[in-house]
DNA sequence: TTGAAAGCGGTACCAC
DNA sequence: GTGGTACCGCTTTCAA
């Protein structure tokens, strides 16, 4: 490799200017499209000519300095739930990430460790300055946090996932309606028995705390109805013993379908058959679900367009008169197969 | 809320040395500990009580150009691949970025559209000026984006996944070495008509050419062997129709859990007996694929430790003095279960 | 013990 | 058409 490329200095709009004779103020207006009727063709190829050959890269953090804006996009991910996350969120976030580029922006994922403050990482991330922050499930944020990022400039706070903080907006995935589609399922089928997995796993309690208390409320229409609680680690054990202590139970909303499945197997092992004796309500609607035997009914869950989301974030962005407020609320749909027929 | 917060512009270092009657040089020593022997007490406790009250917030991108270097690393993973990254790695990244905080490192998520040329990828890398830029998987890293990031004052480029580009150093994933560990076990429990699963879906060439030419350098050893690709889209429809074709063969290489999850179900819809006329083999190991009946043997493979990789970045930025290289090699083992027995 | 000031790289106003 | 230059926020040297 040429050693000379990694003993110079990156080169600058300095360095630009001084190798096609002209000054920074023209190679700025050149490079950044500001040229019409201002510079000559010839000058403009000039100067592109002396950037190409220098392999001038402009510098992000001295323009968002003058600027006064970084056109960043912070999604903050808990750092404890990623391993959680399916492929759903997962498509979501590549397709915003492109989508804001259409915008401008530069979407950047950003993990949030668990074992620190809301307001220490509001700041961690107010130090990037970014135009909008868009804080996905569990990702902690405060009325301090929010207030934090408004007062360092950024120019939009969003949740996603769970209900706004004050002062953020909201996209909100309503996490109890999931639990009650799938207990409404099960009851309306004349199931009266119920059991809703809770894991065991950090970071989902936001999650299963919601989804419980939607079923409860979906039960509490059917006189008669009960709902146990079962909590569940990711491990083929815990699902052994959960499989024991819910052989009374005619149905279960397996939190997930992932979890549904490890208990789906249990519950087989252990001699249940599904959905005779017990019926299984999965969420998420994961081709695998579906291979299994019986067939895994599952909540499934729409996600806002992300083109949608980036129009969202750029329309906060650069109208500050926008109240805060929820979005947009997704929504859940019941996707009955054989586990719950 | 305050509207004040919002309508007055983010507070510098300025403001803070205002509020606290001093200079905005003695902030900077109180703020980054650079005050021993310097600033009295009572000096600092104003400073630091000043700049509590204003809520300040050092500006990354100020501080960055100033020092030279912003703590950036950028961790570029392919847009359209993410979906398919499984938990795996998942928990890498995030205990990563954990790690890469204690080295005061910042790592970052940017996705890399697919849609661009590397240069093009590279240049929006660059703009950033990141210490480290590790490019995980398919994402494009070529001699000259390469070559662009370190002309832009990288420290370090590392390729985590498959082998490095020119003047990058690499994490490898031997992802032959998983393929022949499949092939291999296949054959020598007897089986010699192969099957290799090639998912249709875009991106994962780079994973499944290398496995198939390492399931071919396995049989190769075994006289008698042969070797059929099964190309298969992540749907049943597909599932099903390879399922047919596959009939004959005696043991297949399903690219991962997931599409081996995939297929045996239609090999077992089609009234294939796995293992007993098809041995099925996945890789990376996941808990859902062993809960299928029969239990599916994998493939599993060893990342490297979190932390051994954020100690590397931190060597390669600090010491550019290290030839390029390839750093950590990955390791592939298999895990026999019922689905090859 | 504290402060003044230069300078990091880029932008954009204003003068020529 | 082109160039000089002030300024964005922060760090750090040097002087007081």
């Amino acid at each position: 490799m040429n050693d000379s490329a990694h003993n110079e200095s990156a080169p600058t709009s300095a360095s630009v200017a001084r190798h096609a004779g002209v000054s920074r103020a023209t190679v700025s207006y050149v490079l950044n499209g500001q040229a019409a009727g201002k510079v000559s063709a010839a000058t403009q190829a000039k100067v592109k000519k002396a950037a190409q050959e220098l392999g001038y890269v402009p510098h992000a953090a001295a323009r968002s300095l003058r600027s006064g804006s970084s056109g960043l996009v912070l999604i903050a991910v808990p750092a404890d739930t990623v391993p959680a996350f399916g492929p759903l969120f997962a498509t979501f976030v590549a397709h915003f990430q492109t989508a804001l580029e259409k915008y401008g922006y530069t979407g950047v994922l950003h993990g949030a460790r668990a074992d620190r403050s809301p307001q220490d990482t509001a700041r961690a991330w107010a130090e990037l300055r970014p135009a909008a922050v868009l804080a996905t499930f569990g990702a902690p944020l405060t009325r301090d946090s929010v207030e934090i990022l408004h007062r360092s400039g950024t120019r939009a706070v969003l949740s996603f996932g769970p209900p706004p903080a004050p002062g953020a907006h909201g996209i909100t995935m309503d996490q109890e309606e999931i639990g009650a589609v799938a207990a409404a399922h099960l009851l309306s089928s004349g199931r009266r028995s119920l059991g809703v997995v809770i894991p065991q796993e950090h970071g989902l309690d936001s999650f299963s705390a919601p989804r419980l208390t939607g079923a409860q409320r979906a039960a509490a229409a059917f006189p008669g109805a009960t709902l146990t609680p079962l909590p569940l680690a990711y491990t083929e054990e815990s699902a052994a013993q959960v499989a024991v202590s819910a052989a009374h139970l005619d149905g279960i909303f397996g939190y997930n379908d992932e979890y549904a499945m490890l208990l789906l197997r249990a519950l087989q092992d252990a001699g249940t058959d599904v959905p005779r004796d017990t019926a299984l309500v999965g969420a998420d609607d994961l081709l695998i679900a579906r291979l299994l035997r019986p067939r895994l009914t599952s909540v499934r869950t729409r996600l806002p367009e992300p083109h949608e989301v980036a129009a969202l974030v750029d329309r906060l962005v650069t109208d500050d008169s926008i109240r805060p407020g929820v979005r947009f609320r997704s929504t859940a749909q019941i996707e009955p197969r054989e586990s719950s027929a």
